[in-house]
DNA sequence: ATTGTGGCCTGCCCGC
DNA sequence: TGCGGGCAGGCCACAA
């Protein structure tokens, strides 16, 4: 997916139609629509509602909805992207082509006025939810404090990569994020999450949030310095030495061995 | 609960 | 040009 700094971009996105009534709600794929609920839920929980504000947690989109009834939510999976009468803020995706198939609109929401949101995702790995449910997530990495991470690796012999994409421990991070920080940060992605020291704990809550910080000024997860190495042959920007390419938390992960310990 | 694995779903890109 | 294989910024159901 979009990883966090997207959602972001998309939340703001989002914002926009704050103040305008759901006319119609668009659910073409029974099967993007998540937690139970069926297509004809979400259309009769939202239909006629008016858009009060957005939020997000971690890689979720949250949109409030004004009135009794359900919060929407919205997640992207690896290839979803949101869409405003046809302008994405994100016009490619890592990996993905710019096309914008009709066959690959899975949601939409259709306004008073003839604003349209929708959500296109050829891979069907996102999906939307009636009242997620946000307590099964770890704090938002973006503003984590130094408690919540050594919270979040506390007692977890898993790999730190494996555990800071863990989104029940803190929530936002993905491959490409995590990867870039640890780079940043000089931590080995393998290390034993519990093993780092209180100081590496600070160095490395201050580098996933000035990361995000960063890559969002640049304009999104693949604007990282390791992003343009990361690929066989690749060499780390600081050093030059080989980058090591592993599997860890069954995500692709490329590290420098020299002065990631 | 924690951790690792496989699978989901589809498109893209590379090499033959 | 066509085809097969490998890859993919995520997540969930499982098993040990």
């Amino acid at each position: 997916m979009p990883e966090l700094i997207e959602v972001e971009v998309y939340r703001e996105l989002a914002d926009r139609v704050v103040g305008a009534s759901v006319e119609e709600v668009v659910a073409p794929d029974a099967w993007f629509v998540k937690g139970g609920a069926r297509p004809a839920d979400v259309v009769a929980a939202v239909e006629g509602r008016t858009v009060v504000g957005t939020r997000r947690h971690g890689k979720r989109l949250l949109v409030d909805l004004a009135g009794e009834g359900p919060v929407l939510g919205m997640r992207f999976g690896m290839t979803g992207r949101l869409v405003l009468d046809d302008e994405a803020p994100i016009g490619r995706l890592e990996y993905s082509s710019g096309r914008d198939l009709p066959a690959w609109d899975r949601f939409e929401l259709r306004f008073a006025g003839g604003s349209i949101l929708r959500v296109s995702d050829p891979r069907r790995l996102g999906g939307v939810e009636l009242d997620p449910d946000l307590s099964v997530l770890g704090p938002d990495a973006w503003s984590i404090t130094l408690g919540e991470l050594v919270e979040a690796l506390r007692n977890s012999r898993a790999p730190l990569k494996a555990r800071l994409l863990d989104q029940h421990h803190v929530a936002g991070l993905g491959n490409l994020l995590v990867d870039e920080t640890l780079w940043r940060a000089s931590l080995d992605p393998a290390r034993p999450a519990a093993d780092l020291d209180r100081d590496e704990c600070r160095r490395l809550a201050r580098r996933i949030r000035s990361t995000i910080t960063t890559l969002y000024r640049r304009g999104g997860s693949h604007t990282g310095d390791l992003q343009v190495e990361r690929h066989r042959d690749g060499r780390c920007p600081s050093d030059g030495a080989p980058l090591e390419r592993r599997t860890i938390g069954g995500r692709t992960t490329y590290s420098c061995p020299v002065h990631q310990r």
